[in-house]
DNA sequence: CCTCTTTTTGCATAGCTATGCATTGCTGAT
DNA sequence: ATCAGCAATGCATAGCTATGCAAAAAGAGG
């Protein structure tokens, strides 16, 4: 519409409406002092000039930026798509801006921390499966809250919200023996996923100590297609298992398929599907998978507990949420 | 670490390296003359203060802000977590950041839109299934390039891409009627939903002028619970439909469930179901839903194209990019 | 060694808002 | 009429970086 494109300032404001700079200012700030006239003066001299109260300089003296970066693998997964989404919703409530990093093999986490503390984010929120050994440093390096989602670590400034892997690893163990398996596998995500490790874990000692033998294992990447190749190379096995408990859903959900339409295995019959994080598709009709389900909710209320809270002096907390077992037909 | 929690700015590390805030400054823009001595001493003493370049005064002075604000009703769907994916991919590889902002009834876009604007975002990229009227002039009122995912809107700086909804419907008619249906049935996603009008105008046009009845039509809000319920209402209609063209994938895949498990009907011998979007689901062995591919990565990128082109001049562009039918066992 | 060119450096300032402080104007009480 | 008290207003400035310009340093050539 003008002629450089540049935005109105409140200084053209407060020419418009013959009042001070100061005068536009209050205005904008909820509890300030000004009269009804000039804030309707203000106001309409704004809304002709089409102005917008620019939030940069204050955050350059000083005041939050309300801006929040999420750190994220990809949204492939609807188990993070859901998080995102409850995140996104609670942020909003809160008054926060929401930035968005997808971090994956290519583009590295610091190259990452470094373009997000350009902007003077008030705080990180790490949604990251896949970590590498200077994760928890990358993190650490942005001097502002972090907190890792579902992926436990700690250290200055660095909190964690994650389920009880180890638990609900050992609880399926213990569905499974009790529903009469013998032979559970275990269907691994990627290499380097702190949570998928505590689940194997808490599963394989839990298997272990009701005198079955140690699981067989997989590896399936945390996806469908995952899913279906690692259930094939563990159902030609010498002795195949007649359990599977995979490190999510959608692992667990491509078994289920292979099972079924390429390995003429019934199930629950011949064997047992587990998985985890309870995505919609678990529910549906074809598969009414068991799996885990993750108090989305309560833990996104905590993350943001976290990263909004003042004090930055807490060492780094690490929350546990239980996980609840849900259980359907294929177990 | 620090006493008052400020972050060190750059004349904190020209002073340490003994050199002036301006040789800082240059360190850090590509292409600025800084001898390499200079160089290497600001580098060290910007690591042991841990400074970050500030990004916000250069914003101020009329940079262009590198971030794009996305707009998104929800992730629920994963057609739209993948459209959230790609762009956050696209956008990372082209140095933007993202700011997303959740949109539902409970937060109007106006408040949303003034929130992004107080930022100064470069461009707005909404990807918003249900529209409301006033959302063109919402979405206007930026001042700066919006690009409409799959809801065609134009105004001055607003475009949009969208695939060819209406020549994707009337496909989906000549495909069922080739196929042998009779009496095609369209099930609805929520109301005000410019794209799925324009799938269901293309359709009812097609399969009237092949010559068969108007389509019985149900609603389903996009989601699989809305599929299920809107095929158990079609067909316990007095002439029950023999295909189901569904707005979108969701719906048609709970409706394929209600079909299969609550209706006792074979797919695609009694009823036939075509999708929309091609989500992952679709091609799962349980259901190998014929459905229609968005182009997602080339929409995006031009999108991209759009939004960080430098010309604001241009009258907003209606894309259009085509929809490729893909067939599999539900027709 | 001197002059000219090129590179490097520093100075000073723009860009926009929030806010402490001082000032003005008004109300109401004495 | 006088003055305390309060609300409303304006002035001036901080906050941080990029950059035009001028000055200084370094290098090149004779």
């Amino acid at each position: 519409m003008n002629e450089s494109r540049r935005m109105p300032n409140s200084t053209d404001v407060a020419r418009r409406a013959g009042v001070s700079q100061s005068a536009v200012s209050r205005t904008y700030s909820p509890g300030a002092s000004v009269s009804q006239s000039t804030r309707d003066a203000v106001l309409a001299a704004a809304a002709e000039l089409g102005y917008r109260p620019n939030a940069l300089p204050g955050i350059m003296q000083g005041k939050r930026s309300r801006m929040i970066a999420v750190v994220i693998g990809g949204m492939g997964n609807p188990f993070y798509a859901r998080v995102l989404d409850t995140l996104a919703t609670r942020l909003s409530a809160a008054g926060q801006q929401m930035v968005l990093a997808r971090v994956d093999s290519n583009h590295s986490l610091d190259a990452v921390a470094d373009d997000l503390a350009r902007y003077r984010v008030d705080g990180v929120f790490s949604a990251l499966a896949v970590t590498q050994p200077d994760t928890r440093d990358a993190l650490a390096a942005f001097g502002i809250p972090v907190v890792s989602f579902n992926t436990p670590l700690h250290g200055p400034s660095v909190h964690s919200v994650s389920c009880d892997n180890a638990a609900a690893g050992a609880a399926a163990a213990q569905l499974l023996h009790a529903r009469g398996a013998t032979r559970p596998a275990f269907i691994h995500g990627p290499e380097n996923s702190p949570a998928e490790i505590e689940r194997f874990t808490g599963f394989a000692d839990a298997i272990r100590a009701l005198g079955l033998p140690s699981p067989l294992e997989a590896r399936g990447n945390y996806d469908y297609a995952g899913g279906r190749s690692a259930a094939a190379a563990l159902m030609t096995a010498s002795t195949p298992p007649d359990a599977l408990f995979a490190a999510n859903d959608l692992l667990a959900l491509g078994a289920l398929e292979a099972l079924r339409h390429d390995l003429d295995r019934a199930v629950p019959s011949d064997v047992q599907v587990i998985g985890f994080d309870d995505i919609d598709m678990a529910a549906w009709q074809a598969f009414q998978l068991t799996s885990f389900a993750q108090d989305i909710s309560g833990m996104v209320d905590r993350a943001v507990e976290l990263l909004l809270s003042e004090q930055t002096t807490t060492e780094g907390q690490c929350l546990r949420v239980p996980a609840r077992l849900i259980e359907r037909a294929t177990t």
